[in-house]
DNA sequence: TGTTGGCACTCGCCCGGGGTGAGTGCCAAG
DNA sequence: CTTGGCACTCACCCCGGGCGAGTGCCAACA
């Protein structure tokens, strides 16, 4: 096992390449941390962490940089999540707090995530396999022709039209109209097949061809309804990457622009607590040199999706962290306020 | 007045350095272009453009490039617009036939564009300020609860809470649910205003108060519903920009997650045809390197709303111009169909 | 056994210089 | 107005040397 003054090594290894950006050497350690040691005494205990696959040297004659493994320790053992500043929450809070609509929380939560942590931000909107039908409106646009508007509780709004395979008068029409919402309203959408499975047997038999139409239309939004979408920000700060640039970028806004990709990585994501994936620990190869912080968010106890960000595995991992973990927080509260 | 001759060489000048993004010198010129003079002549004509303002050096013993006057002077005079191949034709359309909704159709319409010109595309949703109302519905969720929902002729919906100063009776709210599709149902949004105008006094004293509180939230979702949004794509295409890089990508990537800078911009850009807007010709600053190539499409005759790309300012003006020109042409068709 | 100072060694980086070649401007002749 | 010739300019490439940060090893010491 690895000694304590080791660990401490290596956090002030990981804590300097991040800061400087370069390979760091024996004696500059000994210098800014104050370790108690002499520079060759840390000359051992780096090489005994390059033994172990912590840290290695992109050159013979450089200092060490963290590798991924390296990082990962640093992240479960050495670092804790630096909270915010008092200041920094009003201002989370504030900002979020001008929100008008379920669309403008989450570009503000964007915009806020990025700016916080000078990274690439993810935010999924909120999921809606776990919410609940808030409303079901049937209006008749033509003798057999129907629109279906479905309001979520989290405020989203899809509408269908339905082409009916036969005339649906106005009394049927509110009939539906009225039991479909007795019977789906407040329910979870994953509830709501099957509530309705023997709706049509209440109707008469030239209004059935209608209702299942009209049935089908409606498992047809929630589930596309459900399909997990998300808005990114803050590309801009994907110019600080590094010097190599062009070659480590354009894979990352490759993937930043293929949502599949992003939601699949944020799925991986534990379901609880925070995650953090580090380079090679990303699936999509796009993002092998890149780290990703993500957590879920909610609104009331339980994350309904999730958020985080997306940067260079040379991060400030316990401010990014702490940072996501705030607005994580603040937007709960904001989403179970509305 | 420049001579033809100068011309062609400007044209030459403008071709060879869009393709190999280096200077070109005069011997290049006439090996690659049979201008059927010498190096020498060519020399004399690229001193007359350099006087002009039309090309210039980046050093002494250099090739020449084409100044932003010089791309302006390529487009106006010395350029067509390349029309894209029947296969290509046929691609585009096929890849748009597939769109199920809006969103979709734009959707794709951004990944075309992206893909066609690799270069950064923008697709302004179809504006709605021209756009007329489908139906206005109007559901009570609570004794003095509303929620109002617009759908709109492009298939957007917007949705918004009523709080009503009173309790609203059901015949009520049938009421005036009637009474407003029938005033603002087909109409234009700017239309509404005045229709709506005097339809409190059609009610008895104690619903009016809830009555005018609807109307204005729904003038209100007017406003907001065509507050115009747009959808970005390609920019993993920024990598191919140039050497210099980071300092050229940054400020663009910061313009794009700008909407409100985009929608200037597609703004700026004339009504009708195609606009072309070449370096600094750009307002904005951080734009000064890009050109942006726009057009306005729509599902009549009218346009609705532009759509374009920004890329570097040594583009392929023609091929560009010709794709940007075909996408419009067909999204036009499909939205007239749907 | 762990720590320390010393020491030789490696090697990336910076710098200055010479050679090369594309490209230019000018000029005189056609 | 065009052309060939010619001198000149510079960016670029390559090379070699000096510098210095950093390393690994070792012997001495607590």
């Amino acid at each position: 096992m690895l000694s304590e003054r080791r660990l401490q090594v290596l956090r002030a290894i990981v804590q300097d390449y991040v800061g400087t950006e370069e390979p760091v050497g024996s004696k500059a350690l000994t210098e800014r941390h104050n370790l108690g040691v002499s520079p060759a005494t840390v000359r051992n205990d780096m090489a005994a962490l390059e033994d172990e696959g912590f840290i290695a040297q992109p050159h013979t004659s450089a200092g060490r940089i963290p590798t991924d493994k390296g990082y990962r320790l640093f992240v479960d053992k050495l670092a804790g999540v630096k909270p915010m500043t008092p200041p920094e929450r009003r201002a989370i809070q504030n900002f979020l707090d001008g929100a008008v609509d379920l669309d403008d929380v989450v570009a503000r939560t964007v915009r806020l995530l990025a700016q916080l942590t000078r990274q690439v931000a993810v935010v999924q909107y909120p999921s809606l396999t776990r919410s609940t039908v808030r409303h079901v409106e049937l209006l008749s646009l033509a003798p057999a022709r129907l629109m279906l508007v479905l309001i979520t509780d989290t405020g989203r709004v899809e509408q269908r039209m339905v082409d009916c395979p036969a005339p649906f008068g106005e009394t049927s029409l509110a009939d539906l109209r009225a039991r479909l919402n007795s019977r789906v309203a407040g329910r979870r959408f994953t509830d709501v097949p099957r509530l309705v499975e023997d709706l049509p047997e209440a109707f008469d038999i030239e209004d059935r061809g209608t209702v299942t139409t009209v049935l089908s239309t409606l498992l047809e939004a929630l589930v596309e309804e459900s399909e997990e979408r998300l808005m990114i920000g803050g590309t801009a700060n994907l110019t600080r990457f590094g010097h190599d640039f062009p070659l480590t970028i354009r894979p990352v806004l490759e993937a930043l622009e293929e949502q599949v990709v992003l939601l699949k990585l944020l799925g991986e994501a534990g379901d609880s607590g925070m995650t953090v994936r580090i380079g090679h620990e990303n699936a999509y190869e796009g993002l092998n040199s890149t780290s990703v912080v993500s957590v879920g968010y909610g609104s009331g106890g339980e994350a309904v999706a999730k958020l985080g960000v997306v940067g260079p595995t040379r991060m400030d991992y316990p401010g990014t962290m702490g940072a996501v973990r705030a607005v994580a927080r603040y937007v709960g509260q904001i989403l179970a306020e509305s």
